[in-house]
DNA sequence: GCTTGACCCTCTAGTTACTGGAAGGCTTAT
DNA sequence: ATAAGCCTTCCAGTAACTAGAGGGTCAAGC
């Protein structure tokens, strides 16, 4: 198939896939004409790659997901050891954020938000 | 003071300060021999700079919230606006990480990772 | 046979917010 | 005189695309 018909059966955009060939992530045939030709197989791992960027791995992280994929013969420590890594970032990021929340919450409570130009936020921002 | 000194005040590192000086978000003076020479007021504004950054402000949010920290006359709305959306924000990436943890969590718990090649966080990614 | 429109191609540049490094000038002390 | 330490500018790179220009291909309709 063409690259829209990948594209939307991958819920990736055509940009987006050629990109990822640019880079080597993926690899598909070519026609006469020089159109990308994309095989059942090339869709499933245009999906394997969305599913993964949905869940907030790296495309650094998915080319190391894709070649354990592809390698029949991998431990699955490999893959958890991956994702066991990605958890704590989220976890960081959650923490951070978290934080980040508290302190504006506060922040937008006690401003009046009226036409004075009095204003807490801004004076907590300048200390 | 010189850049050394402004960046130790403020927190920001040199090479950040002349970037922000460079997309004009801040300006110092200059000596004769063409070195920057910080006021405190310099400074004070790359702190309320260095404090928005890390309160997850975008650059850009963060050259609005200069400009009316420099308007004493801005209404504290105009403010408290910028502050609510930038919240909003915030409680969206949350709940998307939130999302992103529990499945994957899901998945690590699921995955035996072992030496064996069977693993449901890949065999999850492919569908 | 020609045109129109949908589709495909490549290539360049822009996005965000810096960071690293090269090449070179200034200042101060030894 | 020279070394150390600070300062300058400028260029390139990062992550993961996206936008747009300029141009080829293909099928349908006149």
């Amino acid at each position: 198939m063409k690259i829209r018909e990948a594209s939307l059966q991958s819920e990736l955009s055509e940009k987006t896939i050629r990109y990822y060939e640019d880079i080597g992530l993926v690899a598909a045939d070519r026609r006469e004409n020089g159109y990308r030709d994309f095989s059942a197989e090339d869709v499933h791992r245009l999906r394997f790659l969305a599913r993964a960027r949905r869940l907030g791995f790296t495309v650094d992280d998915c080319r190391q997901l894709l070649s354990l994929y592809n390698d029949k013969e991998r431990a699955s420590k490999d893959v958890k050891q991956i994702a066991k890594a990605h958890l704590d970032e989220i976890d960081q990021k959650l923490t951070e954020l978290t934080e980040m929340k508290q302190t504006l919450e506060v922040l937008v409570k006690r401003c009046s938000g009226n036409e004075r130009p009095d204003c807490p936020i801004l004076n907590d921002l300048a200390q």
